[in-house]
DNA sequence: TGCCGTTATTCCCTGTGCTATATTACGCCT
DNA sequence: AGGCGTAATATAGCACAGGGAATAACGGCA
């Protein structure tokens, strides 16, 4: 069972749907699951744990920090191997200002779906 | 070479990206690739027809129209098998409102990515 | 020096969306 | 009856995203 492909989707129920993301130089540079990825490495302070507390491959979740800060002008993630507690990850200020602005494309999207709903119900 | 997956999207440049959909009781009802099908079999006449100008396997076409057949209160396309010039397929009237009302959402999502990129570049 | 938890990298496996290729059913028309 | 071009259905197979597990590399710290 691959769960729901697109996390920004919102599956349920009939209705009006849609997905956003921002593209970069390499293609998809800002999505949904990487956002929250972000989140949940600001609250971790671990890839390994955040990939995990989103029942996400380690593997798949270094590939999108990885795209992401090889797009990045500056990067989103700073990454230590080794060292105090073995290491861990940090959400840098870009990486936050990328947060945010993701947000609220996201909420304004949200916001846009139901106006378009409610315009054909009418 | 599987060209773009998400027809609906626009995979060229840097920027804001977006793709919109209505969902139905068994999952995606009416989306991009749906709609330009839709379009291409009133152009055709014929599914097989519509579906190769699209580089599409028929099979697929199939069962894009099925499903959009089975989620419609009334049938989008309607198949004829045998008969003259061996069959064909012909867009209903609730097909070619459901191809309006599409083209409408997806337009306003274009002018909706627009504001919002602009938003940003301020 | 060795321990530890993390990042980094590799390999294999699987599900899925799609293509491709038959084969059959259909129904008008000559 | 037979031909024709279409829809309908079955089967096989590819490509790719993503998961899982195993291993190496890293670098503070006791």
């Amino acid at each position: 069972m691959p769960k729901s492909s697109h996390a920004g989707a919102g599956r349920t129920k009939p209705g009006f749907r849609g997905r956003v993301w921002i593209d970069g130089p390499e293609g998809t540079f800002i999505g949904y699951g990487r956002v929250v990825l972000l989140e949940r490495i600001r609250e971790h302070g671990s890839l390994t744990k955040a990939a995990r507390s989103m029942e996400m491959a380690y593997r798949h979740a270094w590939d999108l920090v990885d795209s992401m800060n090889r797009q990045a002008k500056e990067p989103f993630v700073e990454l230590a191997a080794g060292g105090k507690g073995g290491g861990g990850a940090r959400v840098t200020a870009a990486g936050e200002r990328a947060i945010s602005v993701f947000r609220k494309f996201h909420e304004d999207l949200q916001a846009f779906l139901k106006r378009e709903e409610k315009k054909l119900k009418l």
